[in-house]
DNA sequence: CAAAGTTACGCAAACGTTTCGTCAGACTTT
DNA sequence: AAAGTCTGACGAAACGTTTGCGTAACTTTG
């Protein structure tokens, strides 16, 4: 009772013809008469026969997959990314193989290795945060294994892109307070050599300046994204004299933090001091007290972006993939109000 | 500039060495001497050689790789559960494929067949809500290509399950709603036919008669998933003459929706009527009025378990493999007591 | 009717590995 | 010294496809 998966030879045995004649009757080929190719396509549909594209892959080095390596799965910006990227790539008869680096460099490297070993056809990637050297991807060139950036990208020229222009996100959500009446308005930054963060920052000043408000370093306080960080962080706005009457956080995690914490120091929240932030969780509409506005960066769309740019790429001819010119395609975020719990 | 990733072949050409004594000295075998060995590792060192996963593929009939097909990777119980199914995954060398049904019968089959295309070692699943029939994973068996489910299994026994205990989750939460006083308690359901929304009902009648309380037909209420038939479901409720005191929710999706729009007719939420769901989201602890307790399923261990399930049964000998003894793995789901945002 | 073209198929190489079997030479045992 | 064992290497087949080329048989053409 040995199953073995149907193939061409045994189809071929069947009707006394070669292998070669059952594999281009298969592909409709011009060269076969109609009749055997009818006679072909009903052997194979009653042996339920599918091409083995282990086989397929090896003879054309395609293999229809493309790896995607992010920090993590289960975090909702990164979910909603790896989502966009599966339907389009879905659409196109790709297959998306994946894995969690869980912002850890080794990981990050172990992961390519096996997308590598695996002869994806190209590779999307978020980077770890504490990744700070590339070389691991710089092997992919000479495997000729194209790869696009998303969301954390490296800071080096030769690469592929798909962000989102968080600087231009940050210059709305100040303009959104300050035309609230707020000028006093801090920012609880990420970490702090990470380059989104150093956007925020830099779109952060550049707005101060346009709008002719002072900058003020202690306004300025940083997380490194945990729970107690943040919580101190906001301690330590909560303890200046003259302390901001709004607050723009580096993520809503950062921000329901913040938030947590001002609420037991008996702040109001959003009328005492206001909240804005970057997005990336899902349910504020369920929330009473959600921060007042967030600056969304469209994951699924970022995802969807990046896949198709990779399928571009992988469409272009075969030795001047790798090389450039490298695009980088640049989103616009849309800061969205939220209405109230109602 | 040709660039091709390197092979055997070019290192056995460089060393003046046939190509079968290189790929035994790169796996270090005993017939080969030490010195060869290392002349072998040392250029293939140089080369960056690594080996072409999609020839062995052929060669052994092994991919390493496991195929996961679920509903949304955007909904957070999924994103957790492939969480847990990558990182086992990733610990044992096994690479992970993954498609979204989005609870499509028709995308579910195709997916199944791209997997089955790509020979993945095995499948781990979790049923569209609107597959109705399973004829396409049966074809699995002929490729001797094992499928294990979790979350939403078909009702066919001779399948591989992991599962959560719902039934008994139910009846932790009427008695944790009973203990607080409550008699008058309602049960917001999903789809009918959905096993483990049965399973819930059944957990609800069962809770009901042991602690002696009437089963109100009234009291079960339908909602489709969607925010408007869960509104729907909770108007319903709320004209009731002798309304409930307590509620219960099919998830957290359709908790909130009710709880907003209770909100909205000034029911004061767990004050006038309590709420209690099955878990689905993260953010509780961030919340004013979340839910008062939630069945946790632990997404992230059901992941896990079917991996670890799914490599024992690879494991195995290959003939016995998709044939039995089929295993049931159920986990306990645990009550969580919600703390209220402090 | 012979030359040329067309049709329908088979042969064999190729993709990059692994592995079974073989084999020559060197060393060990009687 | 003959027979046996060990060492280190190689040749070739196999995995399941695709595809360039060859070639019979048949059809068209002048």
């Amino acid at each position: 009772m040995k199953k073995r998966a149907p193939n061409l030879k045994e189809i071929a045995k069947m009707l006394n013809l070669s292998v070669s004649t059952v594999s281009r009757a298969l592909h409709d080929s011009k060269n076969i008469s109609p009749t055997t190719i009818n006679r072909v396509k009903e052997v194979a549909a009653e042996l339920e026969y599918e091409p083995n594209q282990t086989a397929m892959f090896l003879q054309s080095g395609k293999t229809f997959t493309l790896g995607v390596i992010l920090p993590h799965l289960s975090e909702n910006f990164f979910s909603e990314a790896i989502s966009g990227i599966e339907d389009f790539a879905s659409e196109n008869n790709y297959n998306v193989l994946m894995g969690q680096s869980h912002d850890d460099a080794e990981r990050e490297k172990r992961i390519v290795g096996a997308m590598k070993n695996h002869r994806v056809d190209g590779l999307i990637v978020s980077v770890a945060k504490n990744t700070k050297e590339f070389s691991h991807f710089e092997v992919l060139k000479k495997y000729d294994i194209p790869v696009v950036f998303f969301d954390c990208v490296p800071e080096i020229q030769d690469v592929h892109t798909v962000t989102c222009k968080v600087e231009v996100g940050m210059n709305e959500a100040v303009e959104f307070l300050t035309k609230k009446g707020h000028t006093r308005i801090a920012y609880i930054s990420g970490p702090r050599d990470l380059l989104t963060n150093r956007e925020r920052m830099a779109g952060y000043q550049s707005s101060l300046k346009l709008l002719n408000l002072a900058y003020n370093p202690e306004f300025v306080v940083h997380s490194d994204l945990s729970k107690g960080s943040s919580h101190y962080a906001m301690q330590n706005l909560l303890t200046l004299k003259d302390g901001p009457t709004a607050v723009i956080a580096f993520n809503d995690y950062v921000a329901l933090d913040a938030m947590q914490y001002a609420r037991k120091m008996n702040v109001r929240i959003n009328q005492d001091i206001s909240f804005v932030s970057f997005a990336n969780i899902p349910v504020y509409n369920y929330m009473e007290n959600p921060p007042l506005a967030s600056v969304e960066q469209f994951p699924y769309r970022q995802g969807q972006r990046a896949t198709e740019l990779l399928l571009e790429i992988l469409g272009g001819t075969k030795g001047n993939r790798a090389q450039g010119p490298f695009k980088k395609i640049i989103l616009e975020p849309r800061l969205s109000i939220h209405t109230r719990f109602s």
